[in-house]
This record gives structure tokens, sequence and C-alpha cells, in this order.
DNA sequence: TAGATTGTTAATCGATTAACAATC
DNA sequence: TAGATTGTTAATCGATTAACAATC
């Protein structure tokens, strides 16, 4: 029956731009057709992993031929949407958020900053890449009038919490979230989290962790 | 027998700073004790997740009371190894570059940042919080000398490769790498990726379902 | 046709959840 | 002591891997 659909799993959506860059990649080299098995092990990954996440989505492949390479490369950036543009705004425009704002291979990607915003008045009125930046007290207002796709958060936690909870009540659907907290929103509401220091800290435990196995590793050898 | 533990899944590992975090917060709010219960609820997980995970790395509550707050948050902290400094440099003072040099809280868990570097002559000299950049000719010197625990990769994806496989042969084990690529390193070398153009890209793929299903959904109500 | 490699089903493995005895 | 909640074992669920028939 239509629209019985089994869901994807995050684990294999979360794979899928690692195939997008491997693919590109191979593009770039001029290669035409790959195997499952070469992909894998270019890739670290069982070539049984990559055939079942590609048919999630449908047969891409060949008996006995294997992938074209151009034609992977385009299904899977069709099925990220990366056909499609998305307006960005940006609130909180510190050092991570002009980082954001000056990386013009999300603008290559279709993702379109069109508005920024930040209560430092000594940034308001610059400019980014031709976009002024507004006071916040003007975020509602452009929101409401400008059909806004993404939304990214780049602001200090204490203010993150409130702005999203108004974001999300103006209408915004997606959240890209910089600041180190978890967002309440509906489940139309679509949040994707970029936490730093989490991901310092996770480095930090497998760092520690190696170190505690090197220790074991010298007594052994004794 | 000692050294016969069972090996921490990732998983687990990356829900500790999520862990830490909440607690950290509760312990701002002056809450002293917890259930495994009521913390599930306020961060959306099952309890037994939560006393699962703990397990792995001790018995950190007591039956009948839940876990003592300050504790806990003490002893996750012990487990993400927060205890400890580490000598940071980052290559590729760029947006991103600048951004993670002038965040203040890093420096407060411990990531002293202790050098920069980068090919841009304009930015050699300029001086970040104190730290001068310096041109990447010196880096090799620069490692060698000081005992550098983790190395920042915020360049763009064409050096980011060749300069990877440099730090490690200069001895560098913990490299945080925002660079579109998969380093390839020996298994003593840790990698902790923050892929964002990865991030976007998921995000915007479940924008993408959200749509589709939303259509499924009026189709249904007709 | 023979060889290669997919798409897909079945088997395995690991992670999450449920249940409950231990115990504060 | 009775109630609450952990630590831990067992059951379930889901994701990964293996195997192989289908087919290019």
């Amino acid at each position: 029956m239509m629209g019985e659909e089994k869901k994807i799993s995050v684990a294999v959506i979360k794979r899928l731009p690692r195939y997008f860059r491997y693919l590109g990649e191979l593009l770039e080299n001029d290669v035409t057709r790959i195997s499952s098995r070469e992909l894998s092990e270019r890739m670290g990954v069982t070539a049984s992993q990559i055939r079942q996440d590609l048919n999630n989505f449908g047969g891409f492949g060949q008996q006995g031929y294997g992938y074209n390479v151009e034609y992977l490369y385009t299904e899977i950036g069709k099925i990220l949407g990366l056909g499609n543009t998305y307006k960005v705004i940006i609130i909180g425009v510190g050092n991570l958020g002009q980082a954001l704002a000056n990386y013009a291979n999300f603008e290559k990607r279709g993702f379109l900053i069109t508005g920024l915003f930040d209560v430092n008045p000594r940034l308001v009125g610059m400019s980014i890449r031709g976009i002024e930046i507004q006071d916040i007290d003007y975020l509602e207002q452009f929101v409401k009038e400008n059909e806004i796709d993404i939304a990214v958060l780049t602001l200090p936690k204490v203010k993150a919490s409130k702005i999203g909870q108004d974001l999300v009540k103006w209408g915004i659907k997606g959240l890209w979230n910089f600041s180190p907290i978890d967002l309440k929103v509906p489940k139309d509401v679509i949040v994707e989290n970029v936490h730093l220091s989490d991901s310092l800290m996770t480095l930090s435990y497998k760092l520690n962790e190696q170190k505690v196995l090197q220790k074991q590793d010298n007594k052994k050898e004794k």
C-alpha cells in the first residue's frame, strides 16, 4: 500500500552525507562506476551496509556492474533535498555566526542567508556579504514577512531557549542549533543540533581512555 | 579479572556530555538529588537507559534515594576527563578558527589554546586573546617543542588531509577536525569530527521528509 | 554464456527496554 | 518497618552483517 513505507532510521540518514561526499570525490577523480565492495573499502564500512542503506531509497545499481557514480551522486543529492533552496537567517552574529554567514559553500548548496540578527548594538548596521545585521527587535516582523525555512541559533545559552520558542511560534520549521541546550519543539519542527562542547568532551573522553589503555599495555609488556 | 572491562560503546559515550549538561543545570537550580525516573522525564529518555549508562562506570546512586546531583556531576566530569588540561593549537584561523579561539568556555573546561597557525600572511602576526598567529611553517617546530594534546583543524579541505598526516607524524594524538574529510590515522590517534555540511544536509533531509509527510496527511484529510 | 555484483532475505549481533531482587 | 529506587539480569527490539538467488 502507498504511504506505508518503513521509517528510515536516523543512523541511515546520518550516513547519507558521507556517501554523498565520497561520491563527489570519485566524480572529481573521473571515476564513472563503483561497486559496493570497492566503496566499502574506501569508506571503511561493509558493502552490505552500503547496499542496505541505498535500497531504503531505491535500486540505484545494476547487477554485475555496480553503481554509476554520477547517477548515484545525483540521486543521493535529491534524497538529501539539495535540489531545493532554503531561506536561512542567522540569529546571533558573534564569531560563530559570522563564520557561518561567511561560509560560501552553504550558498552553493542552496542555503541562502537572507537575514542576520543580533542584540549587540555594535554589530547592528554592519554588513556581511552584503547583508545588514538587524536588531533582534525586527526579527518577528522579518520572519513573518519572509518565508524563512531555517533559523541558525548561534547565541548565548540564556537567550537561545526563548528565541527558539518564539521562532517556532512565528512559523519556523527548521532550526540549526549551536547553543548548548535542547530545544523543546512540536514534532513538525526539525531541530538539528551542533553541540561543540559535547563534541569536545567526547574527544576528551577518548583521549583519556587511550591513555588508560596505553598504561595497561605498558604493564603487560613488563 | 582486571583489564577485562567490556568496551563502552560510542552511543553511551556520546550521551555522557548530555547527562553532564543536565546535571549542571540541576546543580545551578540547587537540586540536590534526582532519581533516574525524574531525570529521564526531563531528558526524554528511559530511566532504564540512564541507569544502564551510568552503571558502565560504577554505581553512583543509592537505592531508595536516587542520585546525588553534585556527586554524579563531578563523577561524569571525571569520566569525561574534564579534570585534565589540554594544550590545544588551532590550524586555520579563518572565521571558524577565530570563533573557536575566542570561545572562552573551552578554556574554563581545561582546553588551553596555546598556538594559532595560518598560511595567510594577512593573519600572521595578529593576535587573538593574547596569542599571536604564526605562519604554518613554524608548525612542525612548535608541535615538537611543546607537548600539544589537541590540534583543531579549521582549514580548507585541500590542505586538511596533508596537515593532518603531518601532525600525526609529529606526535599529535588528538584531532578535532572541522574539515569535510575523513582523516586516516593510526588507531592510537583520536579524531573527533564536526562535519557542519553533513549536519546541514541532515537538516535538509528531515525538512524534506517533513514536507512529504504533510502532503500525505493533507491527502488523508480529504 | 560466464562472471560479477546487485537487491533482498535470513542470521547475527548489539543496544535498548523491561522486570525485579537487592538494599537504602 | 514500608516505600522508593537502584543495580543488574533477562527479554525485546532494531541495526548490521552474511548469504545467495536474481540478473545484468
